[in-house]
DNA sequence: TCTGGGGTCCTAGGACCC
DNA sequence: TCTGGGGTCCTAGGACCC
């Protein structure tokens, strides 16, 4: 495997810059990316329709109430400074932040903010955009000046929707993701080969997107601690450990190189899935068939609006205290609700019978469009 | 101190086929 | 009686992201 292959499952838009790479030197402005990241997203939301909160810690979390089994999903600035953030158990949060301002998750008002967001970043000049998630985007661009180009996309996005945003600048998508975080809040940085390494190769490997707790772990197991030593690394021991794949790219992540195409194709989901988690542990089997079942009705509705046949189920079982089973399988006639019903209660059978269930969720798989099959859809890991 | 909900992708190992 | 390689498909589980 070449030093700049990228994990390629078939749908990843893994191909270098290949029309800068053609293009003759200086006949046209050079490719850049920005990625493009709101801030406090949820809670400036929150606080465009409640100025009074401004100033407030204020925090976004399940119902919005504190004594429930539930976690931060953003905490206002004011917050973050006791030490609130995202994925804490609100009951945490509170015991943190007593008189704090907790707020329920509003998705649909969340949606219609990214969604004007995303309208503002396509109408600049020349932007061809790949949305991430709510709060952030790629954004491409050829331009000799690409700082005035992401300031340009903040006043621009400030001026529709009166939220801030931060912006990276790379040279690559990797590059350009990590660099936001320098620019936070409301500001640009800009990471390219040149200084990727002076900025980056001190940091835990943990500080790149994709590396977590547990591969940090291993890591450093193989004496690899820092970005610099994971893009100085051979591949051969991470591939023993990490696999074919997820070993090279992570030596790959560590430098920062890889893919600067931003890929607009439409998103296309895999499949759909509902999950609740239960206030009071279940431990009766008629509850877990009831809770499935009301789960599974919601999933199919989400999936008929589509309109694209059920090719799996899964289900996924947190036990008390704190762990976690996914069972799948796949379903041979695509077909009606009695026969993902069906399905999905053989899986539920598979839950142990003497064990509280703290989690349950249903999840249907859906096939794939012919057209985003075998070609060009965007992946998670695609960069 | 108590751990959401919605996603994607990768790996290991077994079953099965030629 | 012992057991090749190559391949695909499926399940179970792990890891990570926003």
């Amino acid at each position: 495997m070449s030093d700049d292959a990228v994990p390629s499952s078939g749908s990843t838009p893994a191909e270098p810059d290949a029309e800068a790479a053609a293009d003759p030197a200086g006949a046209k402005p050079p490719g850049w990316v920005l990625h493009v990241d709101l801030d406090q997203f949820i809670a400036a939301v929150e606080l465009l329709r409640r100025p009074e909160l401004v100033g407030l810690p204020v925090i976004v979390g399940g119902r919005g109430d504190p004594t429930e089994r539930a976690v931060v999903s953003t905490a206002s600035y004011e917050a973050r400074a006791f030490g609130v953030g995202s994925g804490m158990p609100l009951k945490i949060a509170a015991r943190k932040i007593p008189d704090a301002v907790f707020l329920p998750v509003d998705a649909p008002a969340y949606t219609a903010a990214s969604d004007e967001v995303m309208a503002t970043l396509r109408a600049q000049p020349g932007a061809v955009v790949q949305v991430l998630g709510w709060d952030e985007a790629f954004v491409g661009l050829r331009t000799a000046d690409p700082d005035a180009a992401a300031r340009g996309i903040q006043a621009a996005v400030l001026a529709r929707t009166g939220l801030h945003c931060s912006v990276g600048i790379g040279d690559t998508l990797i590059r350009a993701k990590n660099a936001t975080d320098f620019g936070k809040p409301q500001g640009r940085f800009r990471l390219t080969a040149d200084n990727w390494l002076d900025v980056m190769g001190a940091r835990p490997t943990a500080a790149l997107w994709g590396v977590g707790a547990k591969v940090s772990k291993r890591l450093a197991a193989l004496g690899i601690t820092t970005v610099a030593e994971l893009a100085a690394a051979d591949t051969a021991p991470l591939a023993a450990e990490f696999g074919p794949k997820m070993g090279p790219w992570y030596r790959q992540l560590g430098r920062g190189d890889g893919s600067a195409t931003v890929d607009d194709t439409p998103w296309v989901a895999r499949g759909h899935s509902r999950e609740t988690t239960f206030q009071t542990d279940l431990t009766d089997r008629a509850d877990i068939v009831e809770a499935a079942r009301a789960l599974i009705g919601q999933v199919l509705a989400d999936v008929a609006a589509e309109g694209r046949p059920v090719v799996g189920v899964g289900i996924k079982v947190r036990y008390a205290p704190f762990t976690t089973k996914n069972l799948v399988h796949k379903i041979d006639e695509t077909g009606d609700e009695a026969t993902v019903t069906a399905e999905l209660l053989r899986l539920v059978d598979k839950i142990d019978a003497d064990r509280a269930v703290r989690l349950l969720g249903v999840r249907a798989e859906m096939a794939m469009p012919a057209d985003a099959r075998d070609g060009h859809t965007p992946t998670r890991g695609g960069w």
